[in-house]
DNA sequence: GCAATAATACTCGGATAGAGTCTGTCCGAGTGTCTGGGG
DNA sequence: CCCCAGACACTCGGACAGACTCTATCCGAGTATTATTGC
Protein backbone atom coordinates (compact mmCIF):
# COMPACT_ATOMS: atom_id res chain seq x y z
CA UNK A 1 0.00 0.00 0.00
CA UNK A 2 2.02 2.99 -1.77
CA UNK A 3 0.83 6.69 -1.68
CA UNK A 4 1.47 8.03 -4.85
CA UNK A 5 4.02 10.79 -4.41
CA UNK A 6 2.27 13.24 -6.15
CA UNK A 7 0.29 13.67 -3.00
CA UNK A 8 3.20 15.43 -1.07
CA UNK A 9 4.02 17.31 -4.67
CA UNK A 10 0.70 18.89 -4.56
CA UNK A 11 -0.08 19.81 -0.91
CA UNK A 12 3.81 21.68 -1.24
CA UNK A 13 1.80 23.53 -4.35
CA UNK A 14 -1.21 24.12 -2.58
CA UNK A 15 0.82 26.12 0.22
CA UNK A 16 2.72 27.95 -1.87
CA UNK A 17 -0.23 29.09 -4.19
CA UNK A 18 -2.19 30.34 -0.98
CA UNK A 19 0.89 32.29 -0.25
CA UNK A 20 1.24 33.96 -3.55
CA UNK A 21 -2.46 34.62 -2.74
CA UNK A 22 -5.64 34.53 -5.39
CA UNK A 23 -5.23 37.17 -8.47
CA UNK A 24 -1.52 35.71 -8.94
CA UNK A 25 -1.49 32.74 -11.08
CA UNK A 26 1.89 30.06 -11.28
CA UNK A 27 3.36 28.12 -13.72
CA UNK A 28 3.63 24.47 -13.51
CA UNK A 29 7.08 25.04 -14.63
CA UNK A 30 7.54 27.70 -11.47
CA UNK A 31 6.64 25.58 -8.97
CA UNK A 32 8.45 22.37 -10.03
CA UNK A 33 11.58 24.13 -10.27
CA UNK A 34 10.86 25.51 -6.62
CA UNK A 35 11.48 21.81 -5.82
CA UNK A 36 13.22 20.16 -9.10
CA UNK A 37 10.22 17.96 -10.10
CA UNK A 38 9.97 16.72 -13.79
CA UNK A 39 7.17 20.03 -14.55
CA UNK A 40 5.58 17.63 -16.91
CA UNK A 41 4.71 15.41 -14.18
CA UNK A 42 3.84 17.71 -11.42
CA UNK A 43 1.26 19.61 -14.29
CA UNK A 44 -0.39 16.55 -14.34
CA UNK A 45 -0.70 16.15 -10.91
CA UNK A 46 -2.23 20.12 -10.77
CA UNK A 47 -4.56 18.74 -13.49
CA UNK A 48 -5.99 16.11 -11.14
CA UNK A 49 -6.44 19.44 -8.59
CA UNK A 50 -7.97 21.12 -11.30
CA UNK A 51 -10.51 18.33 -11.73
CA UNK A 52 -11.61 17.66 -8.42
CA UNK A 53 -11.98 21.82 -8.11
CA UNK A 54 -9.15 22.99 -6.07
CA UNK A 55 -7.67 25.24 -8.12
CA UNK A 56 -8.22 27.21 -11.40
CA UNK A 57 -5.98 27.50 -14.48
CA UNK A 58 -5.32 30.07 -16.95
CA UNK A 59 -3.49 29.16 -20.57
CA UNK A 60 -1.29 31.70 -22.26
CA UNK A 61 1.23 34.09 -21.00
CA UNK A 62 0.93 35.05 -17.12
CA UNK A 63 -1.32 32.28 -16.60
CA UNK A 64 -0.79 29.29 -14.63
CA UNK A 65 -2.50 27.76 -11.58
CA UNK A 66 -3.90 29.80 -8.59
CA UNK A 67 -6.33 28.42 -5.53
CA UNK A 68 -10.43 27.95 -6.40
CA UNK A 69 -11.36 28.74 -2.84
CA UNK A 70 -9.49 30.43 0.60
CA UNK A 71 -7.00 27.53 2.10
CA UNK A 72 -8.90 27.71 4.96
CA UNK A 73 -11.79 25.68 3.23
CA UNK A 74 -9.35 23.16 1.54
CA UNK A 75 -8.40 20.34 3.72
CA UNK A 76 -5.78 17.80 3.66
CA UNK A 77 -7.91 14.72 2.82
CA UNK A 78 -9.80 17.16 -0.51
CA UNK A 79 -5.84 17.15 -1.90
CA UNK A 80 -5.36 13.54 -0.91
CA UNK A 81 -9.04 12.23 -2.67
CA UNK A 82 -7.74 14.18 -5.70
CA UNK A 83 -4.50 12.60 -6.54
CA UNK A 84 -5.43 9.11 -5.33
CA UNK A 85 -9.11 8.96 -5.99
CA UNK A 86 -11.69 8.24 -4.15
CA UNK A 87 -12.09 4.97 -3.66
CA UNK A 88 -11.15 3.09 -0.59
CA UNK A 89 -7.81 1.31 0.19
CA UNK A 90 -8.83 -1.57 0.97
CA UNK A 91 -11.48 -2.96 -1.03
CA UNK A 92 -14.14 -6.37 0.16
CA UNK A 93 -13.75 -8.74 -2.47
CA UNK A 94 -16.80 -10.85 -0.69
CA UNK A 95 -14.72 -13.92 -0.47
CA UNK A 96 -16.96 -15.52 1.40
CA UNK A 97 -19.44 -15.53 -0.89
CA UNK A 98 -17.07 -17.52 -3.42
CA UNK A 99 -15.91 -21.16 -3.84
CA UNK A 100 -17.02 -23.53 -0.91
CA UNK A 101 -17.39 -21.15 1.93
CA UNK A 102 -20.43 -19.28 -0.04
CA UNK A 103 -22.04 -22.86 -0.39
CA UNK A 104 -21.85 -23.75 2.86
CA UNK A 105 -22.63 -20.97 4.23
CA UNK A 106 -25.66 -20.51 1.81
CA UNK A 107 -24.65 -16.85 0.84
CA UNK A 108 -24.33 -18.00 -3.05
CA UNK A 109 -27.86 -18.61 -2.84
CA UNK A 110 -28.80 -15.15 -1.64
CA UNK A 111 -27.11 -12.86 -3.66
CA UNK A 112 -28.29 -9.32 -2.41
CA UNK A 113 -29.54 -10.08 0.90
CA UNK A 114 -26.13 -10.47 2.45
CA UNK A 115 -23.88 -8.16 0.72
CA UNK A 116 -25.51 -5.19 2.15
CA UNK A 117 -23.83 -5.77 5.23
CA UNK A 118 -20.31 -5.94 5.39
CA UNK A 119 -18.62 -8.73 7.06
CA UNK A 120 -16.78 -8.07 10.28
CA UNK A 121 -13.15 -7.95 8.27
CA UNK A 122 -14.66 -4.92 6.07
CA UNK A 123 -16.34 -3.48 8.86
CA UNK A 124 -12.92 -2.91 10.80
CA UNK A 125 -11.24 -1.90 7.93
CA UNK A 126 -13.69 1.14 7.38
CA UNK A 127 -13.54 2.12 10.61
CA UNK A 128 -9.88 2.46 10.51
CA UNK A 129 -9.90 4.11 7.00
CA UNK A 130 -12.57 6.42 8.50
CA UNK A 131 -10.64 7.35 11.46
CA UNK A 132 -7.83 8.25 8.74
CA UNK A 133 -10.11 10.27 6.75
CA UNK A 134 -11.63 12.16 9.68
CA UNK A 135 -8.11 13.20 10.52
CA UNK A 136 -6.82 14.33 7.41
CA UNK A 137 -10.20 16.37 7.00
CA UNK A 138 -9.10 18.12 10.37
CA UNK A 139 -6.31 19.28 8.88
CA UNK A 140 -6.54 22.26 5.80
CA UNK A 141 -3.72 23.93 4.05
CA UNK A 142 -3.94 27.03 5.73
CA UNK A 143 -2.69 25.10 8.53
CA UNK A 144 0.21 23.38 6.83
CA UNK A 145 1.10 26.57 5.75
CA UNK A 146 0.89 28.40 9.27
CA UNK A 147 3.16 25.74 10.97
CA UNK A 148 5.61 26.04 8.22
CA UNK A 149 5.94 29.48 8.36
CA UNK A 150 6.55 29.64 12.13
CA UNK A 151 9.30 26.73 11.57
CA UNK A 152 11.38 29.28 9.11
CA UNK A 153 10.03 32.68 8.38
CA UNK A 154 12.82 33.88 6.49
CA UNK A 155 12.96 30.89 4.10
CA UNK A 156 9.27 31.13 3.12
CA UNK A 157 9.59 35.07 2.19
CA UNK A 158 12.58 34.34 -0.23
CA UNK A 159 10.48 31.28 -1.74
CA UNK A 160 7.16 33.63 -2.09
CA UNK A 161 9.25 36.79 -3.94
CA UNK A 162 10.72 34.04 -6.14
CA UNK A 163 7.52 32.85 -7.07
CA UNK A 164 6.32 35.92 -7.84
CA UNK A 165 9.61 37.11 -9.53
CA UNK A 166 8.42 37.74 -13.13
CA UNK A 167 10.69 36.31 -15.88
CA UNK A 168 11.66 32.61 -17.18
CA UNK A 169 14.32 31.91 -14.30
CA UNK A 170 14.92 34.13 -11.76
CA UNK A 171 18.03 32.46 -10.32
CA UNK A 172 19.04 30.51 -13.23
CA UNK A 173 18.41 27.26 -14.56
CA UNK A 174 18.62 24.01 -12.53
CA UNK A 175 19.54 20.21 -13.64
CA UNK A 176 17.37 17.75 -14.20
CA UNK A 177 16.02 15.50 -11.60
CA UNK A 178 17.41 11.90 -11.82
CA UNK A 179 15.87 9.73 -9.10
CA UNK A 180 18.27 6.39 -8.44
CA UNK A 181 15.32 4.12 -8.02
CA UNK A 182 13.88 3.51 -4.70
CA UNK A 183 13.17 -0.06 -3.64
CA UNK A 184 12.36 -2.32 -0.81
CA UNK A 185 9.05 -1.98 1.33
CA UNK A 186 10.64 -2.73 5.06
CA UNK B 1 -2.81 3.85 -2.85
CA UNK B 2 -4.49 0.64 -3.01
CA UNK B 3 -4.56 -1.87 -0.46
CA UNK B 4 -3.13 -5.58 -1.79
CA UNK B 5 -5.78 -8.22 -2.39
CA UNK B 6 -3.84 -10.80 -0.05
CA UNK B 7 -4.78 -8.94 3.41
CA UNK B 8 -8.14 -10.00 2.76
CA UNK B 9 -7.12 -13.15 2.43
CA UNK B 10 -5.04 -13.68 5.23
CA UNK B 11 -7.49 -11.90 7.70
CA UNK B 12 -10.31 -14.52 6.42
CA UNK B 13 -7.67 -17.72 6.64
CA UNK B 14 -6.90 -16.26 10.30
CA UNK B 15 -10.24 -16.48 11.43
CA UNK B 16 -10.68 -19.89 9.82
CA UNK B 17 -7.30 -21.40 11.71
CA UNK B 18 -8.34 -19.86 14.82
CA UNK B 19 -12.42 -21.85 14.40
CA UNK B 20 -9.45 -25.18 13.40
CA UNK B 21 -7.29 -24.76 16.78
CA UNK B 22 -4.19 -25.19 17.32
CA UNK B 23 -3.28 -28.59 17.25
CA UNK B 24 -4.87 -28.94 14.12
CA UNK B 25 -3.11 -27.89 10.79
CA UNK B 26 -4.98 -26.63 7.93
CA UNK B 27 -2.97 -26.84 4.24
CA UNK B 28 -3.12 -23.79 1.90
CA UNK B 29 -4.92 -25.50 -1.09
CA UNK B 30 -8.26 -26.56 1.43
CA UNK B 31 -8.17 -22.55 2.28
CA UNK B 32 -7.86 -21.88 -1.03
CA UNK B 33 -10.54 -24.17 -1.93
CA UNK B 34 -12.78 -22.59 0.72
CA UNK B 35 -12.82 -19.14 -1.17
CA UNK B 36 -12.00 -20.15 -4.56
CA UNK B 37 -8.20 -18.64 -4.76
CA UNK B 38 -5.34 -19.30 -6.26
CA UNK B 39 -3.80 -21.87 -4.30
CA UNK B 40 0.00 -21.45 -5.21
CA UNK B 41 -0.65 -17.44 -4.56
CA UNK B 42 -2.62 -18.22 -1.02
CA UNK B 43 0.32 -19.83 0.17
CA UNK B 44 2.34 -17.02 -0.59
CA UNK B 45 0.90 -14.93 1.28
CA UNK B 46 1.02 -17.51 3.97
CA UNK B 47 4.47 -17.07 3.93
CA UNK B 48 4.24 -13.88 5.01
CA UNK B 49 2.01 -14.79 7.62
CA UNK B 50 4.91 -17.55 8.65
CA UNK B 51 7.59 -14.14 8.50
CA UNK B 52 5.87 -12.27 10.62
CA UNK B 53 5.39 -15.17 13.68
CA UNK B 54 1.80 -15.14 13.07
CA UNK B 55 1.05 -18.82 11.74
CA UNK B 56 3.46 -21.94 11.78
CA UNK B 57 3.82 -24.04 9.10
CA UNK B 58 4.82 -28.05 8.99
CA UNK B 59 5.64 -29.81 5.77
CA UNK B 60 4.17 -33.14 4.46
CA UNK B 61 0.97 -34.81 4.97
CA UNK B 62 -1.60 -33.87 7.59
CA UNK B 63 0.98 -30.33 7.54
CA UNK B 64 -0.26 -27.31 6.63
CA UNK B 65 -0.98 -24.03 8.87
CA UNK B 66 -1.94 -23.14 12.18
CA UNK B 67 -1.84 -20.09 14.13
CA UNK B 68 1.01 -19.28 16.53
CA UNK B 69 -0.10 -17.52 19.02
CA UNK B 70 -4.15 -17.40 20.12
CA UNK B 71 -6.69 -15.13 18.25
CA UNK B 72 -6.33 -12.69 21.17
CA UNK B 73 -3.45 -11.92 20.47
CA UNK B 74 -3.06 -11.41 16.51
CA UNK B 75 -4.63 -7.77 15.91
CA UNK B 76 -5.70 -6.92 12.07
CA UNK B 77 -2.82 -4.70 12.15
CA UNK B 78 -0.31 -7.32 12.42
CA UNK B 79 -1.91 -9.35 9.47
CA UNK B 80 -2.02 -6.26 7.54
CA UNK B 81 1.62 -5.03 8.04
CA UNK B 82 2.83 -8.76 7.67
CA UNK B 83 1.14 -8.44 4.17
CA UNK B 84 2.15 -5.21 3.43
CA UNK B 85 4.67 -4.52 5.24
CA UNK B 86 5.98 -2.26 7.80
CA UNK B 87 6.72 1.02 5.59
CA UNK B 88 4.18 4.06 6.01
CA UNK B 89 1.75 4.78 2.78
CA UNK B 90 2.99 8.07 2.62
CA UNK B 91 6.91 8.95 2.84
CA UNK B 92 8.39 11.92 2.96
CA UNK B 93 10.50 12.97 0.14
CA UNK B 94 12.05 16.26 1.92
CA UNK B 95 11.13 18.00 -1.88
CA UNK B 96 11.29 21.58 0.83
CA UNK B 97 15.67 20.38 0.95
CA UNK B 98 15.81 19.93 -2.83
CA UNK B 99 15.65 22.51 -5.72
CA UNK B 100 15.26 26.18 -5.03
CA UNK B 101 13.06 25.81 -1.81
CA UNK B 102 16.69 24.04 -0.57
CA UNK B 103 18.76 26.40 -1.21
CA UNK B 104 16.19 29.88 -0.39
CA UNK B 105 15.19 28.63 3.14
CA UNK B 106 19.17 27.63 3.90
CA UNK B 107 17.81 23.55 4.23
CA UNK B 108 20.23 22.39 1.66
CA UNK B 109 23.09 23.86 3.76
CA UNK B 110 21.69 22.15 7.20
CA UNK B 111 21.46 18.78 5.58
CA UNK B 112 20.82 16.70 8.99
CA UNK B 113 19.47 19.56 11.29
CA UNK B 114 16.06 20.09 10.04
CA UNK B 115 15.78 16.76 8.69
CA UNK B 116 14.77 15.13 12.08
CA UNK B 117 11.90 17.38 12.74
CA UNK B 118 9.18 16.35 9.78
CA UNK B 119 7.36 19.50 7.64
CA UNK B 120 4.40 19.81 8.58
CA UNK B 121 2.83 18.09 5.79
CA UNK B 122 4.65 15.18 7.07
CA UNK B 123 3.20 15.34 10.08
CA UNK B 124 -0.41 15.83 9.36
CA UNK B 125 -0.21 12.31 7.04
CA UNK B 126 1.79 10.81 9.64
CA UNK B 127 -0.99 11.34 12.58
CA UNK B 128 -3.43 10.29 10.37
CA UNK B 129 -1.92 7.00 9.64
CA UNK B 130 -0.94 6.48 13.47
CA UNK B 131 -4.90 7.07 13.87
CA UNK B 132 -5.65 3.74 11.28
CA UNK B 133 -2.80 1.96 12.51
CA UNK B 134 -4.63 2.04 16.19
CA UNK B 135 -8.10 1.62 15.21
CA UNK B 136 -6.70 -1.53 13.41
CA UNK B 137 -4.51 -2.51 16.20
CA UNK B 138 -7.58 -2.33 18.56
CA UNK B 139 -9.37 -5.52 16.36
CA UNK B 140 -7.80 -9.09 17.16
CA UNK B 141 -8.81 -11.94 14.99
CA UNK B 142 -10.89 -13.39 18.01
CA UNK B 143 -13.04 -9.90 17.69
CA UNK B 144 -13.70 -10.52 14.24
CA UNK B 145 -13.74 -14.16 14.50
CA UNK B 146 -16.91 -13.45 17.54
CA UNK B 147 -19.03 -10.71 14.95
CA UNK B 148 -18.87 -12.85 11.75
CA UNK B 149 -20.07 -16.55 14.23
CA UNK B 150 -23.04 -14.38 15.65
CA UNK B 151 -24.12 -13.38 12.19
CA UNK B 152 -24.19 -16.87 10.62
CA UNK B 153 -23.37 -19.52 13.13
CA UNK B 154 -24.62 -22.21 11.06
CA UNK B 155 -22.70 -21.97 8.36
CA UNK B 156 -19.54 -21.63 9.80
CA UNK B 157 -20.03 -24.98 12.20
CA UNK B 158 -19.98 -26.01 8.35
CA UNK B 159 -17.16 -24.76 7.53
CA UNK B 160 -15.57 -26.06 10.08
CA UNK B 161 -16.03 -29.38 9.65
CA UNK B 162 -15.54 -28.75 6.15
CA UNK B 163 -12.23 -27.69 6.70
CA UNK B 164 -11.46 -30.36 9.15
CA UNK B 165 -12.79 -33.34 7.72
CA UNK B 166 -9.59 -35.81 6.54
CA UNK B 167 -9.34 -36.73 2.50
CA UNK B 168 -8.87 -35.37 -0.31
CA UNK B 169 -11.73 -33.71 -1.10
CA UNK B 170 -14.61 -33.71 1.40
CA UNK B 171 -17.13 -32.71 -1.10
CA UNK B 172 -16.18 -35.27 -3.65
CA UNK B 173 -17.22 -32.78 -6.54
CA UNK B 174 -13.88 -32.50 -7.69
CA UNK B 175 -11.26 -34.76 -9.44
CA UNK B 176 -10.40 -38.39 -7.93
CA UNK B 177 -7.50 -39.20 -6.85
CA UNK B 178 -5.53 -42.36 -7.59
CA UNK B 179 -4.93 -42.77 -4.57
CA UNK B 180 -4.88 -47.17 -3.58
CA UNK B 181 -8.59 -47.44 -1.94
CA UNK B 182 -8.16 -47.47 1.60
CA UNK B 183 -8.46 -50.86 2.69
CA UNK B 184 -9.35 -51.87 6.39
CA UNK B 185 -8.15 -54.12 8.34
CA UNK B 186 -9.81 -57.60 8.23
C1' DG C 1 3.35 -61.04 14.89
C1' DC C 2 6.89 -57.31 15.13
C1' DA C 3 10.54 -54.21 13.70
C1' DA C 4 13.38 -52.08 10.29
C1' DT C 5 13.56 -50.25 5.72
C1' DA C 6 12.34 -48.38 1.28
C1' DA C 7 8.79 -46.20 -1.54
C1' DT C 8 5.27 -42.84 -1.81
C1' DA C 9 2.51 -38.90 -1.73
C1' DC C 10 1.76 -34.67 0.37
C1' DT C 11 3.23 -30.08 1.97
C1' DC C 12 5.77 -25.90 2.05
C1' DG C 13 9.25 -22.73 -0.01
C1' DG C 14 11.46 -20.01 -3.21
C1' DA C 15 12.35 -18.94 -8.11
C1' DT C 16 10.03 -17.67 -12.41
C1' DA C 17 6.45 -15.14 -16.02
C1' DG C 18 2.33 -11.86 -16.96
C1' DA C 19 -0.83 -7.81 -15.88
C1' DG C 20 -1.90 -3.42 -14.02
C1' DT C 21 -0.66 0.91 -12.17
C1' DC C 22 2.46 4.60 -11.19
C1' DT C 23 6.05 7.55 -13.14
C1' DG C 24 7.85 10.32 -16.70
C1' DT C 25 7.83 12.62 -21.40
C1' DC C 26 6.16 14.60 -25.65
C1' DC C 27 3.58 17.49 -28.74
C1' DG C 28 -0.68 20.06 -30.03
C1' DA C 29 -4.61 23.61 -28.89
C1' DG C 30 -5.62 27.83 -26.96
C1' DT C 31 -4.63 32.49 -25.16
C1' DG C 32 -2.56 36.82 -23.75
C1' DT C 33 1.31 39.81 -25.02
C1' DC C 34 4.31 42.29 -27.91
C1' DT C 35 5.69 44.48 -32.31
C1' DG C 36 4.95 46.91 -36.41
C1' DG C 37 2.30 49.77 -39.45
C1' DG C 38 -1.38 52.96 -40.61
C1' DG C 39 -4.56 56.80 -39.53
C1' DC D 1 0.01 60.20 -30.51
C1' DC D 2 -3.56 56.47 -30.83
C1' DC D 3 -5.59 52.31 -32.88
C1' DC D 4 -5.44 47.96 -35.21
C1' DA D 5 -3.68 43.67 -37.10
C1' DG D 6 -0.48 40.12 -37.20
C1' DA D 7 3.03 37.22 -35.25
C1' DC D 8 4.84 35.30 -31.29
C1' DA D 9 5.76 33.14 -26.96
C1' DC D 10 3.84 31.04 -23.17
C1' DT D 11 0.67 27.88 -20.79
C1' DC D 12 -2.29 24.10 -20.13
C1' DG D 13 -4.25 19.64 -21.69
C1' DG D 14 -4.36 15.14 -23.15
C1' DA D 15 -1.93 11.26 -25.67
C1' DC D 16 2.21 8.30 -25.64
C1' DA D 17 6.35 5.11 -23.55
C1' DG D 18 9.14 3.07 -19.45
C1' DA D 19 9.58 1.19 -14.63
C1' DC D 20 7.98 -0.93 -10.79
C1' DT D 21 4.79 -3.59 -7.96
C1' DC D 22 1.11 -6.81 -7.61
C1' DT D 23 -0.82 -11.13 -9.30
C1' DA D 24 -0.35 -15.75 -10.68
C1' DT D 25 2.17 -20.10 -11.60
C1' DC D 26 5.64 -23.81 -11.60
C1' DC D 27 8.89 -27.01 -9.79
C1' DG D 28 12.16 -28.66 -6.18
C1' DA D 29 13.34 -29.84 -0.92
C1' DG D 30 11.74 -32.01 3.02
C1' DT D 31 8.75 -35.03 5.82
C1' DA D 32 5.14 -38.11 7.80
C1' DT D 33 2.71 -41.93 6.15
C1' DT D 34 2.39 -46.40 4.04
C1' DA D 35 3.75 -50.71 2.10
C1' DT D 36 7.24 -54.23 2.03
C1' DT D 37 10.65 -57.39 3.70
C1' DG D 38 13.12 -60.04 6.97
C1' DC D 39 13.28 -62.19 11.50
Amino acid sequence: MRMSEGVEWALHCCVDLSRVGSPQAVPAARLAALYDLPPAYLNKQLQALGRAGIVTSTAGPRGGFRLARPAEEITVLDVVMAIEGTTPAFRCTDITHRGHAGVLTGRSARPDVDRRVPCAIAQAMRFAELAWRRHLAARTVADVRMVAEERSPAGTKLMLSWMTTPGPEPTGATRARKTPTRKGKS
